[in-house]
DNA sequence: GGGCAGGTCTAAG
DNA sequence: CTTAGACCTGCC
């Protein structure tokens, strides 16, 4: 994608400008479901934790701006985080032949799949199953508070990173239950038990195709197709990856029949997922 | 108070 | 290989 950004300072403070990001829209790329940590702090402005760090991004006529952070941070980090190297408006011409994609993707054009942290996304999507949003989101921050490492205090409040996988396995499965993780507390300490004692590599995961990369995740005790897809496609910036919840199979039947095949997605399918699940779910009224 | 929420496990055919 | 039930918890 071709943008512009550049540095400013104003009140001793360092932000970053983004000058007119395409298809780049805070309230849907957080509003979407694939992040659980940030949340409205503030007319058009977004606030959350990422790869250890606290950060603020706000929407002004067509601009990013993000609070208190450099050129340096941003290309480390922010960069790639909002997949900014990748181009959506093509993505999304690529689905015009579809026609109940193509209505979803321009109604959603202002969504990006997310690289977050792999650990993050996989411990979250877990925590996810059989579960809502609201409760997702305050037992991640609880498990952030209770092991993760203090960050900074904002908006009077405490912000903590994610978790290590050590970390979580240090705590145990008992406290993990008592942090209302429920029936999912056995799950969370097996992922972060084989993470910690080297059973599973995530690292490896980048160099593994998606079908292969699924069923190396699916010997997570608590982790089947759908946490391991939406790890993959959040964590691990698989596009291919295809998670399919109980709105994508009541979109499936609704517009593709029983017999659907997914490579006609093709290789950006979970990007056609996240377009289908998120109009799916705002003309179901889900979304505020 | 029963149902439900971005599923998965387990036990049984 | 496919399919019911069960499952923590909190909010409706």
């Amino acid at each position: 994608m071709n943008y512009n950004v550049y540095e400013k300072s104003l009140n001793n403070k360092k932000y970053v400008v983004i000058e007119k990001p395409q298809n780049l829209q805070l309230s849907q790329i957080f509003g979407c479901g694939q992040a659980f940590r940030f949340d409205p702090v503030g007319e058009n402005v977004y606030g959350g934790c990422a790869f250890g760090r606290y950060a603020e991004f706000e929407e002004k006529d067509g601009d990013i701006y993000i609070n208190n952070c450099d050129l340096s941070e941003f290309h480390e980090i922010w960069k790639d985080f909002f997949d900014l190297d990748t181009n959506y408006a093509h993505i999304i011409d690529s689905f015009s032949h579809d026609k109940h994609l193509y209505k979803a993707a321009t109604y959603s054009s202002g969504i990006r799949i997310l690289r977050q942290q792999p650990f993050e996304t996989l411990i979250s999507f877990i925590i996810s199953q059989n579960n809502n949003i609201p409760r997702i989101k305050k037992i991640i921050e609880n498990l952030s508070m209770e092991c993760g490492e203090f960050i900074c205090e904002k908006n009077n409040k405490k912000y903590y990173a994610f978790p290590t996988a050590e970390a979580i396995c240090d705590l145990g499965e008992q406290k993990l239950f008592e942090l209302k993780t429920g029936f999912r507390a056995k799950y969370i300490f097996d992922a972060a038990h084989k993470i910690k004692n080297g059973e599973i590599i995530l690292d490896k995961v980048f160099s593994m195709n998606t079908t292969n990369a699924v069923s190396y995740l699916c010997n997570i005790k608590g982790v089947g197709p759908k946490v391991a897809m939406c790890s993959l496609l959040f964590g691990f910036s698989k596009k291919d990856a295809f998670p399919i919840d109980v709105w994508m199979k009541k979109v499936l039947k609704e517009h593709y029949g029983e017999s659907f095949d997914l490579c006609s997605f093709g290789d950006n399918a979970g990007v056609a997922q996240q377009y289908l699940f998120y109009y799916e779910r705002c003309i179901n009224n889900i979304f505020a």
